[in-house]
DNA sequence: TTCCATTAGTGGTATATGCCACTAATTTTG
DNA sequence: CAAAATTAGTGGCATATACCACTAATGGAA
């Protein structure tokens, strides 16, 4: 493999994706940082209000993480005290999770500042193509990429 | 803030775009599981191939990232020797990166993954579509977002 | 030339994520 | 109903990634 003219990694859709995330989860941090979240966190305890005391296996699923991953996350904001858990009485191998009283008032605070972000996101990427970017985003989350091509 | 027809998290440009990272990166490290090595590592190493002996600095920027962040991710390939470092001579702060004998062999054999997983992929979701998705991820990843928006 | 500002990396700490082995609770089978 | 299979989470370990404070090396100003 010679090292010239070989193409840049703008090729890989993963390392483009990859990149990207950085440079806006930099940026969306950045407008979030006065609220002491991360742009993951407020995220997060956004999907947890908009469910109904969901189970951890269910917010897993809608972030498409691993549930082992979301255990992971969801420490530090407990620690904090903006949510908590309890386990689902009728079947108690289900643990359902809940914003506390100061986890609304912290996301109220955070989702000011995310508008924000996503405003003037939108403003210099254009609306349409952020929504479409979006929509690209979302079929490939959903798609179902069967077993890896099989090895020849 | 009323929980009820709150807008999925569809709307948000960051967390899409995390998720559908998420997504992605798992299939790309599945189909270089074999290689023993991850999507991001399999880039990296790239990333250095492609370079003539970058410097940490010049490939922190072309992946965006943040010095001190490919500094550990860089332990790992140098620990299983796919990598080595060295002080540039003309300006000892600059660390310079290139791979080993064996860490080309070993991107040889990732690539050769990677070919598949990329494959597979734009087969899926269309030659077109993926190339319009990664140049709009460039677009975005090349963009100068100014200070975020004053706070009112 | 000496002193100061800048630049390139390092190490520590913290979150983000994933996999695997393991446990507990349920469901399905025989 | 009891044993086997499945499901939901946990805890440990490893990589991915960021920020900050700090050090070393350079470059420029006085």
């Amino acid at each position: 493999m010679s090292r010239d003219a070989l193409p840049g990694l703008t090729l890989c859709n993963n390392a483009m994706l990859r990149r990207a995330t950085r440079k806006i989860g930099q940026y969306y941090d950045d407008v979030l940082a006065p609220s002491g979240l991360k742009a993951t966190q407020q995220g997060l305890l956004y999907q947890i209000h908009i469910g109904d005391e969901p189970a951890m296996g269910a917010i897993a699923a809608s972030l498409i993480m691993d549930l082992s991953a979301l255990g992971h996350t969801l420490k530090p904001l407990i620690r904090d005290g903006y949510v908590e858990t309890f386990a689902d009485p009728d079947d108690r191998r289900v643990k359902r999770v809940r914003l506390t009283p100061a986890g609304l008032v912290k996301l109220d605070e955070a989702m000011k500042l995310w508008r924000r972000a996503q405003q003037h996101f939108e403003d210099r990427v254009g609306k349409d193509k952020a929504a479409r970017l979006r929509e690209a985003l979302d079929d490939i989350a959903s798609m179902d990429f069967d077993p890896p091509p099989a090895t020849p």
